[in-house]
DNA sequence: ATGGTCGTTTTACGA
């Protein structure tokens, strides 16, 4: 089955887009990022209509996740928002159980803050999240389940994920702390799946729209699929829809996909 | 050599 995760930069504008690849792609469970879009204005229909199951978590603007699926997740599973912060609003997590035939697969859809500019109440929100997200990641891992946290994370995890590393030591995305929170995550016992891809070949999963960043293909991987131990045994292949980025008005980020056993 | 983008809460801001 594919699991696939994308930061789609508004669900409204990139409702072509995102039909398209869907049909083109006809993954299992989608996770997007970036809606843009309170819940009442998510274009449901024309996704149900495609045979997904949608559920999203959505603010007015920005931010905003959602989980598309062929099945429906498990009556009652659906987590909206991190917990840990009765106190933040911004919409920028959801989580869902599928029982399968493997067992059960636990998914979530991951916005993490952008943390810019450096100095400000912005990277402290980006470094609190981090903290609350390695709390709920440790209790999840409790439950020996297939686990895979995907989504924009925000963080350029190593030099070697970005076309121009030294252009981001000023960026949030590219701190010391940033990177020691992600390795810390990942430390509980998360397999980064991208970074099993051919090392042979840098891969990107984000090319700023400025700057001809595509055409030159300097682009940065911040979009992650961490897989728990039992999530990956049953991985088969990972990569991204490359192809995606080259679309008429496309996002600024491209979907990333793994296939797990079934 | 230089300037160069999107999406939305649209003439400001977040990314």
């Amino acid at each position: 089955m594919l699991i696939a995760s994308w930061n789609i930069n508004g669900v409204k504008a990139r409702l072509d887009a995102l039909t398209a690849w869907l049909t083109e792609r006809r993954p299992d469970i989608a996770c997007l990022q970036e809606i843009k879009s309170v819940d009442e204005g998510f274009p449901r229909k024309a996704i149900e209509d495609l045979g997904y199951h949608v559920e999203t978590h959505g603010q007015k603007g920005f931010n905003g996740v959602a989980l598309l699926s062929l099945k429906a997740p498990e009556e009652g599973s659906v987590l909206r928002g991190l917990p840990g912060d009765e106190s933040d609003e911004q919409s920028r997590y959801i989580e869902a159980l599928w029982q399968t035939e493997a067992g059960p697969l636990r998914v979530a859809s991951i916005y993490l803050p952008n943390g810019n500019p450096l100095g400000t109440e912005k990277f402290d929100y980006k470094l609190a999240w981090m903290a609350r997200l390695e709390k709920h990641a440790a209790g999840l891992l409790e439950r020996e389940e297939r686990l895979i946290l995907a989504g924009d994370y925000n963080v350029i995890p190593e030099p070697t994920d970005a076309a121009k590393p030294d252009v981001w030591v000023n960026d949030a995305l590219f701190q010391p702390e940033s990177r020691g929170a992600l390795r810390r995550l990942i430390h509980l016992g998360l397999v980064d799946a991208l970074r099993e891809v051919d090392e042979s070949e840098a891969v990107y999963t984000f090319w700023d729209y400025q700057a001809g960043a595509w055409q030159k293909n300097n682009g940065i991987r911040i979009d992650h699929l961490l897989l728990s131990p039992e999530a990956r045994i049953a991985l088969r292949s990972v990569g991204i829809d490359k192809h995606v980025r080259g679309w008429e008005k496309p996002s600024d980020h491209v979907p990333i996909i793994a296939e797990l056993a079934e």
